[in-house]
DNA sequence: GCTTGTATTAAACAATCATTTAATACAAGC
DNA sequence: GCTTGTATTAAATGATTGTTTAATACAAGC
């Protein structure tokens, strides 16, 4: 057992940042729950509290590749759209206190951003979106604009982000449903609800090159 | 000039609270802000930091009542899904300070959720939502179910708060793109994908009765 | 067996924060 | 003109924070 602290001290503090938020967790929490007794060893090891932080971002950036890397060039527009809100409700949603912790610290990075955002949404979001916006142009058809292409994306991530964001909200008003035990169904709803909203603007489509 | 003081460190507080949160936001800066040179103010006319912080979350939560109040009965229910998002979409993302540090500070409470907000929800949102999951019942029509309803109000309530909740990312992959100068056409997009996921939506529901 | 380097612990430090207390200014009431 | 109560300012307090420094333990290398 000679340098588990390192690890258990990056556990830990994705568990207390996700639960208390960069400023209001402590070094001297993190350490505890890590079961190093003393508060110098995230100092020791990551240089700063922030340094840890920014490691554990790095983590949580990453985290989103595996969703849908998968065999996207096989795949059909239609199947690209459906394994892409299935991979992505199991990955948020599913029952698992690493992937909820995870999703804690991403919303809290989107709610008031760190200065390192910049540089992991270019690395890790920007060719996931590039690739998402050619899927939902081949979805609009023949007349689809990048607008459009764009606007639809908003839709979904909107629709599968949802839970994440509004969930202290959520919980209140549905007592009774749990994301966790319906993200299968929810999957559904959102590629059916989906479906619908790009045929929709599939037909407006037409019109806005002529207008 | 009597006692505007406090009537000023109300409104640095939203100010402050919005760009800092309530943990960085200190008391220091909020009286600064106010043009009242000591520190003492806030204890003085609020009690607390955290009394002037609850009393700001009541203001941001009526704030939303505003959107749609208007004359719900009077219009049919693809008339009222229009002025929910329309409105919605307005007081979101229309060029204006005040609204912009409302968002901000809802934002924050969805995010980590003060002890408050079970109260607040109770009080403010629950009476809309009943309104809401009423119309997508209506508009689902005569095979609509709960489920189906609650859906669908994810489904729009997801849309519409995206650029709210998800601004910092997006505008890192969408430089050009702001919600202040679209947000009409952003509404109009959002009503008409609604639309189409609805239709989609009424396909499956009687089969769902059936399963 | 001494030295070197690393892991761990303990203690101290300096800064910042919200809050409390004390002091001052000043108008209104009598 | 003195008192009372409120508004404002100034200073002090006590607690908590991240970080730094010092001390200790111990294995490896020679």
């Amino acid at each position: 057992m000679k340098t588990d602290t390192r690890k258990n001290l990056f556990q830990a503090g994705i568990k207390v940042f996700a639960t208390k938020g960069f400023r209001d967790a402590t070094v001297r929490e993190i350490c505890k729950a890590a079961g190093a007794a003393n508060i110098n060893s995230i100092n020791y090891y990551f240089g700063s509290k922030e340094a840890l932080y920014r490691e554990i971002l790095e983590c949580v950036f990453s985290q989103y590749d595996k969703f849908d890397a998968g065999d996207w060039d096989r795949k059909t527009p239609r199947q690209q759209l459906k394994a892409l809100i299935v991979n992505f409700c199991r990955m948020l949603y599913s029952d698992n206190a690493f992937a909820s912790d995870v999703t804690k610290i991403f919303v809290a990075e989107m709610t008031r951003p760190s200065p390192f955002i910049a540089d992991l949404v270019d690395r890790y979001n920007r060719p996931r979106v590039d690739r998402h916006l050619k899927m939902f142009r081949d979805l609009l058809g023949e007349h689809a604009d990048d607008d459009t292409a764009r606007d639809c994306l908003v839709s979904v991530s909107g629709q599968l982000l949802y839970y994440s964001f509004a969930w202290p909200v959520f919980s209140k008003l549905f007592p009774d449903y749990s994301p966790d035990q319906h993200h299968e169904a929810w999957a559904e709803h959102v590629y059916a609800f989906t479906l619908g909203g790009i045929a929709s603007m599939k037909e407006t489509l037409p019109k806005k090159k002529g207008g």
